[in-house]
DNA sequence: ACCGATAACTTAACACCGTTTAGTGAACAG
DNA sequence: CTGTTCACTAAACGGTGTTAAGTTATCGGT
């Protein structure tokens, strides 16, 4: 958000270049050169549209959240609260397997810069959609719920967004590193499968 | 394992110094010139040990993995396969919230590189340790065991993982990136104690 | 005692990275 | 015509992983 030249899709378009060497390079292949010279111009001028290189990951990431949070609502088409959480859950996994270098950036991406409380309540948009379906199964009954569900929501997440990590980077299902991308798709979404059914059984529970 | 010189003891102090400077300043932080100035060398020596950075991680981690491990099941001193599943869980949050940096390098850092077949083995370690509880319990009829066995440690190593992923990220708890560490502490054991509670009712479930 | 080989290590450099300094050239206001 | 501003760039700085080419010391053989 500094001061800009004016041309006023430049910007927009350094973020689309970035945006698509990360999907190509992975987060630590992308370097402002490279940048530079996918939009047409000499690296400095991405310094007169963007801080530096934190910031310019920063606004790329904004975005990649709004495109992620559209992504996971427009799959819950089913009619009752649990069946669009499970479309919630399974749509959050393609995206991750369809944009490993975004989603990596997005979520593992070292420690987080100082972005405005805006952005941070932006980029939780998907978490306050994924809470308000376990209220609404919560209230018609649906899903037996002993925890808040805040931390019902959490739990959720935790949970796919650990699948999601641990799939895309190639340290599961046996031989970690091989990873056949049909048998990493087939066998996530059956894990995933099974998480959502455990979410779906009675929450309560003894305690530790 | 490149042909090394004779110091015998040079190779383990280069894996300690980078161990040390990756809990200071994360993965992205370690340098083979501070590793080199740590142990007293120059940068170049490094490469007599080492035949790159790639390899200097690959084998720190495997050492890391050997130390994470053996935390795991130390910590495992209940009774019931149910105790010490609930004590490996909780343990294993604690090695992340104490060794993020290696935790992040262990679980997140780019893909996998070319490590031998005996090194991937023995990075399962604690994952057969986790599949074994699950079978004790479901033998004793402790665990309601709808899954086969691989696939519940699936499921349970996918959500212990996002919990610490998230938690060591300070992307978690309404305001990502505050994370006072007390904080994230209490909130992670109480996510992973209803993790836990999940796995333990039952798993049968009418599938998707 | 001397020679050559080898082993352990270093100096100096390479290409590349993020970033900054000091511009260039064109458009425009008076 | 002049001075200013604006969008942009060339060249450099310090730092990175890595390598080529030494340097120095030790040791076996004669």
């Amino acid at each position: 958000m500094s001061a800009r030249p004016a041309n006023p899709h430049l910007a927009s378009d350094i973020i689309s270049a970035a945006a698509s060497i990360i999907e190509e390079n992975g987060p630590e292949g992308l370097t402002m050169r490279d940048v530079a010279d996918r939009v047409g111009y000499s690296p400095t001028t991405i310094y007169l549209y963007f801080k530096n290189k934190e910031q310019l990951l920063d606004e790329t990431v904004n975005r990649a959240f709004e495109w992620f949070a559209d992504w996971c609502e427009k799959a819950q088409t089913g009619p009752t609260p649990i069946d669009r959480l499970r479309q919630t859950a399974h749509a959050y996994l393609d995206w991750g397997l369809q944009n490993p270098g975004m989603y990596r950036l997005m979520f593992e991406w070292g420690y987080l810069g100082d972005i405005s409380e805006e952005a941070i309540f932006a980029r939780r948009r998907s978490w306050r959609g994924c809470r308000q379906l376990v209220e609404m199964g919560a209230e018609k009954g649906l899903l037996p719920l002993s925890l808040d569900s805040g931390l019902a929501a959490d739990v959720m997440w935790v949970a796919t967004h650990g699948l999601v990590s641990l799939a895309i980077s190639g340290r599961m299902f046996g031989n970690p590193g091989v990873a056949d991308p049909e048998v990493v798709h087939k066998r996530s979404h059956m894990i995933m499968d099974a998480l959502v059914d455990g979410w779906l059984s009675d929450w309560a529970s003894p305690g530790s």
